[in-house]
DNA sequence: CCTACCGATCGGTAGG
DNA sequence: CCTACCGATCGGTAGG
């Protein structure tokens, strides 16, 4: 079945060929013509193989809110400290922004401009990962392993520390994607200051 | 000159309001109708007080910079300390995105719809603000006031983490601007992990 | 997968 | 500051 085939492949294509432009110009800004030349297309062609702009978005956000959920499901059930929890968690981070910084960023960025009801579904999902995130912040807190700062201003600062790495982090720059995840762990646990 | 008066006070009412649109909607997602319907005007009308769409987002962009660059500047002028001068920074970022936090968003997200020339305009003086930055992350390594740390991880961690205060702190919330900056500024340099 | 085309909306202008 | 309107571009469809 080479036609069924192709039409998977192109699919994908069209996928990763958005994820691309969303990332570099915003959803909005991003037109199906762009999207078209983008994969050697009519842009009227583009819809044998998607239904609608949105559902791009779509597919986007929703993936990427599953693969989220899915590590934290993994860590959760290692029966592990919250600082190895959190190094974990942190790892899990550094390696998706690196590997697919495409699709990560449009994730990070773009989901705003979901349509109702996806946007509420979106928040929802989102909003449950960021709990169980400060929950392992707190457990640590509990058990004396971290500092007694405030949860959610440490929530927050680990994962906007990472959400920008695609703004500034190329994998083929001076820093290896293995320094990155020393220094990167080393600053946000140990901080800047020497002790 | 009450007819001059209204005139500038107007068109600082359009560049607060096109600001809220811009961090809530996106530049290009924003119409001339929005922004027209935000100040009780016909889309028409909005052009008596400004030039163009990319006017306003102009505006915005380089009063920012010019903003961070003089502050910059003043801490650089102080003979302190490597470890005072980023307190110092990290203060003002604060401050800043709790007291403006709609024009400072416009400037961090959305400067990337800027046409040229302004575009590299834009981003010589960002890059400026950055290098300088670094020079101060870098010297408080060198004197052993702070951790050996890649300064490139350092400075855009930094810098990413109080970006987006915008999207998660509210002032009327639970949490005082005081504890914010005690909080934040305690987790970025001693970090989470209690020794 | 293409050509041809749709109604809606865009930033902006003319003219008063 | 408004009404009326412009050409360009948008997401998407019809029909083959």
């Amino acid at each position: 079945m080479p036609t069924v085939k192709n039409k998977k492949s192109k699919k994908q294509v069209i996928l990763e060929a958005a994820a691309r432009l969303f990332r570099d110009k915003g959803y909005p800004a991003t037109s199906m013509r762009d999207l078209a030349q983008a994969v050697d297309l009519k842009a009227s062609s583009l819809y044998n193989h998607i239904a609608s702009k949105e559902e791009i978005l779509q597919k986007i956000c929703f993936d990427n809110a599953r693969h989220f959920l899915s590590a934290m499901k993994k860590i959760e059930k290692k029966d592990s400290s919250a600082t190895d929890r959190i190094k974990d968690l942190l790892r899990f981070h550094i390696q998706l922004a690196t590997e697919d910084p495409t699709s990560v960023t449009s994730f990070n960025d773009e989901w705003r401009h979901l349509s109702e009801p996806q946007l509420t579904e979106f928040k929802t999902l989102r909003k449950d990962y960021e709990n169980r995130f400060k929950a392992i912040i707190k457990e640590g807190i509990k058990t004396g392993e971290f500092n007694a700062l405030n949860s959610t201003v440490v929530l927050y600062s680990l994962l906007s520390s990472i959400r920008w790495l695609y703004d500034w982090y190329h994998p083929d720059g001076k820093i290896t994607t293995e320094q990155l995840v020393d220094h990167l762990l080393g600053f946000l646990l140990y901080g800047l200051i020497k002790d």
